[in-house]
DNA sequence: TCTCGAAAATTGTTCGTCAAGTTATCTCAC
DNA sequence: GTGAGATAACTTGACGAACAATTTTCGAGA
């Protein structure tokens, strides 16, 4: 029982998927690399998951013990998963005191869209200047499009997140990434918080996202940083309204 | 020789500072908040500054056990710290592999000046239009002056960051310095390892700093975001011509 | 009911152990 | 001598147990 790397642990709550094949297309004389996840990063992406969900409930402790209890491993690796969660903004903790999902406030949603404004305003300026629209944008468009034909409200916000990432991420700058999905997955715990309210305008939103993906087609970086910000303050506006009532 | 949250413990590199008291003054009838720093956040904090400040050499491996006789602390809890820099950026590791400090190369050092411009530029466009300028900025400012005339280059690369830092903290927004500092810390990484290339001409530099603040000052959102991109695009061609030379 | 103190719960840290993967070394055939 | 394969050494991944420090809970007594 004890041991490492196990490919496969089927804990209480849900089995740890721990491999993933991938193959460089681009070089077939490299070998192929097979991307092998330990446990630990499994454990941090199964989590992650939960909370951005709403599976994990605000404010109740998540502790150590329980997820090791939960998971079935180590305490240790319970903790290291939790922290990295912590890090990433997904979780709170202050010494000696569990871990909770943070409670969404008016203050934490205001700095959060202010935040994500700063950075995908100029993103989108940057793209319309170039007129860059990768493939992935296209494809994360038309996903999120047949989302928001639907009714099922946790695919059109991680839908809609999706969108957005795949915009940053066509930027092609790994350190912006990493900074944008800092900012972007808490603001994916805020959606997922208030995803039942009903108050998001699928349609509305599939409007703007086309404002901006033409603002950047056109090469008019002012009007794609503009729509972006204005994208960006009604969702806020809906937000803050939701949590006032 | 066992036990927790010592608060000092005197090891072989450093010892690790455990307290730091801070008091509230807005509320001084709440309890006065002792600041303890865990062993763990202050390894964290020792090995940062030393790999910030060019104390352990690029590519070498850092292994957990080095760390953990060096210091005398668990190897658990050297394993936690050496992932938490990896977790910012400082430190790269694969399964299995130690870690090390990545070495400086141009596709690096393009996307690092790349993602800063994203945040500064349209940072320093909205202080303008605010014309927001801290007193903790001016100071910022002033301390990076007077570093600029001595002779001592790592404390003018230190506080050159901290005046960026210091800037983007002056918009108040948590997230948004949380990820400006993922950015800026690998860019202080960068500027470590070629700090004793005289590179930098110290009074250019006080000089772009001060178009930036003028700008601000004025409420010229457009200058004040140019003046930011073409300081961090000078900074990176130096940087650029400086590698390839 | 309120307070104080003891007990329980939880985190911080350490040690020892083993498995699995990576790197260095050595040997042997050619 | 050189290259390939076996082998050993090193390093990380993960586990379990233990104890200290701190926070929380809860109950007894005023």
């Amino acid at each position: 029982m004890r041991g490492c790397c196990r490919a496969s642990r089927g804990g209480p709550v849900r089995g740890l998927r721990a491999q993933a094949i991938t193959f460089d297309a681009k070089d077939p004389s490299m070998p192929i690399r097979l991307a092998t996840q330990s446990i630990g990063d499994a454990l941090v992406a199964s989590l992650r998951e939960r909370i951005l969900t709403d599976q994990i409930s605000v404010g109740a402790p998540l502790t150590e013990a329980s997820v090791s209890t939960d998971y079935d491993v180590a305490r240790q690796t319970a903790k290291a998963a939790i922290e990295r969660l912590v890090g990433e903004g997904l979780l709170e903790r202050t010494a000696h005191r569990s871990a909770r999902v943070p409670e969404l406030d008016e203050a934490r949603v205001r700095d959060l869209y202010f935040a994500r404004g700063v950075v995908e305003v100029r993103a989108y300026q940057l793209l319309a200047k170039r007129r860059l629209l990768t493939e992935e944008v296209g494809r994360a468009h038309k996903v999120f499009r047949a989302a928001a034909s639907g009714t099922d409200v946790a695919s059109i916000v991680q839908t809609d997140v999706e969108f957005h990432r795949a915009l940053i991420d066509s930027l092609e700058s790994e350190r912006l990434s990493r900074a944008h999905r800092l900012i972007i997955n808490e603001n994916r715990l805020c959606l997922a918080q208030v995803q039942n309210a009903h108050l998001l305008g699928p349609e509305e939103i599939t409007r703007e996202h086309e404002g901006i993906l033409a603002a950047i087609r056109d090469g008019d970086p002012l009007r794609a940083g503009e729509l972006g910000q204005q994208h960006l303050e009604h969702a806020e506006r809906k937000l803050l309204t939701h949590l006032q009532g």
